[in-house]
DNA sequence: GCTCAAATGCTAACTTCTTTGCAGTTGGTT
DNA sequence: AACCAACTGCAAAGAAGTTAGCATTTGAGC
């Protein structure tokens, strides 16, 4: 079966770089800890530069003025953040918030540019990397205008999923669930006795267990109706 | 008042570039003509290359396996699409529908690696116009969340306006307005009637009179909750 | 200036999602 | 070991959106 790109991690942006260059990056950024909750950055944040996970995980999520909160991605260690920033003058777009122990690498604009001269084949890098956020974010914003409730969860827990034991689980309370496919709690739910419905998932405390990731996977494929684009390495 | 970020316009690519640069890009491409409602491009298209609009419109959209099509946007002159394809090995995402006789310049790329080698300083040109189409297409996402279909269409509507006479309009059957904002037909025109009450808007036949734009954008801007992140020429 | 396909405006039944509220469960904390 | 805050699961009322159908209006093309 080809590997439709259900993983909402964008980024990818260290994992594939050439090793000189890694390096040069990293010798470059500032390593900060966090803590598990802690924020890293909030929307309006005026801190140009780049970010790069590589301890742990960051929930990317906005609130509107009613308190309504709705996540937008986890981001893994490899993944970036913040590239916009380089470029555009604008303040950071998103909250972001540490979920377990977390480290992150700050690359500031100033340093980042120079670091742009030392290492010329890096903007190609970022260009790729930009592209594909880019393209990713269009499938989520497809998904978002087509797809069911029922149908998102799925491909968000397909996206979530870590192996654990036999088969995988997603780890996250409901409420999470909900914020991450932009719906309420109750829906989220009905999606999920839906699913163990089906047969797909067993819920648990704070968790979903996923028995065949694989079935999953096809579920959903079969369900989302646009040919996927992006092949995921 | 703030000038919020209402249109959906990506790109505004070729505008901000200088002369010299602007020329070599130009120079570079192949000019192509097409009529009112020629396609472009479909999605699943493998043509890798830079398109840009210049004249006429583009309507980019894309529809599912039940024959549902859903606008995303419209392209004016000077802005481009298909850098994804630049950079990743990924088909066209999207159709592409001349609005309007329309012209197109289609830079291949391999032409386009080339140019670049010539003119470096479009890398960055590049960069920033894929950070700029990123954002928006996150805000895109997270209006199509958040927001209500009146709200949706009314910032639309912004986005479509065009002088005249006294004030402006936007031009486009109920049912094009409702594939852009990814509702029924029957919702964009109770939304549209929404308007009409507030006295913001006069329906037409294929299209929206907006007396009074700002009154309309100061409308929408009350109910976009989040605050705007980027600034609009 | 007539014709007709397309577009508008409306209604009604139905589905989906949201909000509110509550009862029962879980697992970390003292 | 007991407590309790957080989480799950469920129900009911209502809001929002969808589909289907029909009568009327519009304007482009003959």
């Amino acid at each position: 079966m080809s590997e439709p790109p259900l993983s909402p991690a964008l980024g990818r942006f260290i994992g594939q770089m050439p090793f000189a260059m890694r390096e040069a990056v990293e010798a470059a950024g500032t390593l900060i800890r966090y803590r598990n909750g802690a924020t890293i950055q909030q929307r309006g944040d005026r801190k140009p530069g780049l970010s790069i996970v590589v301890e742990g995980a960051v929930r990317m999520s906005a609130m509107d003025s009613e308190g309504e909160r709705s996540t937008y991605i986890l981001m893994r260690p490899g993944d970036c953040f913040g590239e916009m920033t380089l470029f555009l003058d604008i303040p950071r777009t998103l909250d972001a918030v540490a979920v377990g122990e977390t480290a992150i690498r700050e690359v500031s604009r100033e340093r980042f540019t120079r670091l742009l001269d030392a290492q010329p084949a890096l903007r190609d890098h970022l260009l790729a990397s930009l592209a594909r956020q880019l393209s990713l974010s269009l499938e989520q914003l497809d998904d978002q205008r087509r797809l069911s409730a029922t149908v998102r969860l799925a491909k968000t827990l397909v996206g979530l999923a870590e192996p654990d034991g036999e088969g995988h689980v997603a780890r996250g309370s409901q409420t999470e669930l909900a914020e991450a496919i932009a719906t309420s709690r109750v829906t989220a739910g009905k999606a999920l006795s839906e699913l163990v419905q089906e047969g797909l998932v067993e819920t648990a405390y704070r968790a979903v267990r996923i028995p065949h990731l694989g079935a999953l996977k096809n579920w959903v494929a079969a369900r989302s109706f646009l040919t996927p684009v992006i092949k995921r390495d």
